[in-house]
DNA sequence: TTATGTGCAAATCATTTGCAAGATC
DNA sequence: GATCTTGCAAATGATTTGCACATAA
């Protein structure tokens, strides 16, 4: 793979995010450095960083995909009513995945433990009762 | 909610499933059956039960999002080389709720645990080794 | 007969791809 | 200079929506 500038950058403002940006959000962001980047390569760029392992991309959210920076086995949290990603920082489980062997007969790379629920900013910003249901 | 064929038909397309189908395979399913109902109809309908809590949306998997049937807490395994979802029938780990809320502000309901790997057949099938990588 | 649901087509959103031009090695 | 990468626009895939018609309550 050829050192590219555009890729230096996709991976230079992911790293700036603590939550977890979806690839409009990192173009968007680009954009106002560098504007004239495509939203083609930052999404190319992504999904090499994501293939090689550089970056992390997660999927458990209904429509676009987000991604992490950090690449730490690590566990997440999802708002079912606002669709946002963070971290918590709770220890992983290793067992686990020995559990779950036991039970198919693939092989178990690993796992994603994701807890849904409504976060802090939902909740008492009213959206939150009974939930909009709108995610699911 | 009244009542429609359309989405009795839909629900019982879904339950006679074990593996856990998207839209468009309940849609073609479907149609040999109901040669007039419509996609759109098939995603409003699934829509609808998931959001009443009758059918389950699986949306750990890049591209189209799986729906289940079983609403039973449960966890599953995703192929990481052929993107299929399969049930891993290992007992639920309810505590791990209670651990992470220690570590987060929100509200949480309930988790979802996927475990990822290679499936039996795209070992045997080759397309195995090291993984395409395709689904990153 | 009023509210709801359907089918169809067009619209929208997320993502990928073909291709000519530009950057890297 | 051969190969890789970009930008753009068009293509694709998943899902939703507007609207006139059909159906349930």
């Amino acid at each position: 793979m050829n050192y590219s500038r555009q890729r230096e950058e996709v991976q230079e403002q992911l790293s700036f995010h603590h939550d977890h940006p979806t690839a409009d959000v990192i173009y968007s962001e680009l954009r106002e450095k560098d504007p004239t980047i495509s939203l083609a390569t930052v999404y190319r760029n992504l999904k090499l960083l994501a293939q090689n392992g550089t970056i992390r991309r997660l999927t458990f959210v209904s429509g676009a995909d987000h991604f992490d920076s950090n690449i730490d086995p690590h566990y997440h949290f999802v708002c079912d009513c606002c669709g946002k990603v963070i971290d918590v920082p709770m220890q992983v489980a290793e067992t686990l995945d020995d559990t779950a062997s036991k039970y198919i007969s693939g092989n178990i790379t690993g796992h994603d433990l994701v807890f849904r629920g409504v976060c802090d900013e939902c909740m008492t910003s009213g959206r939150s009762s009974v939930g909009s249901g709108d995610m699911l």
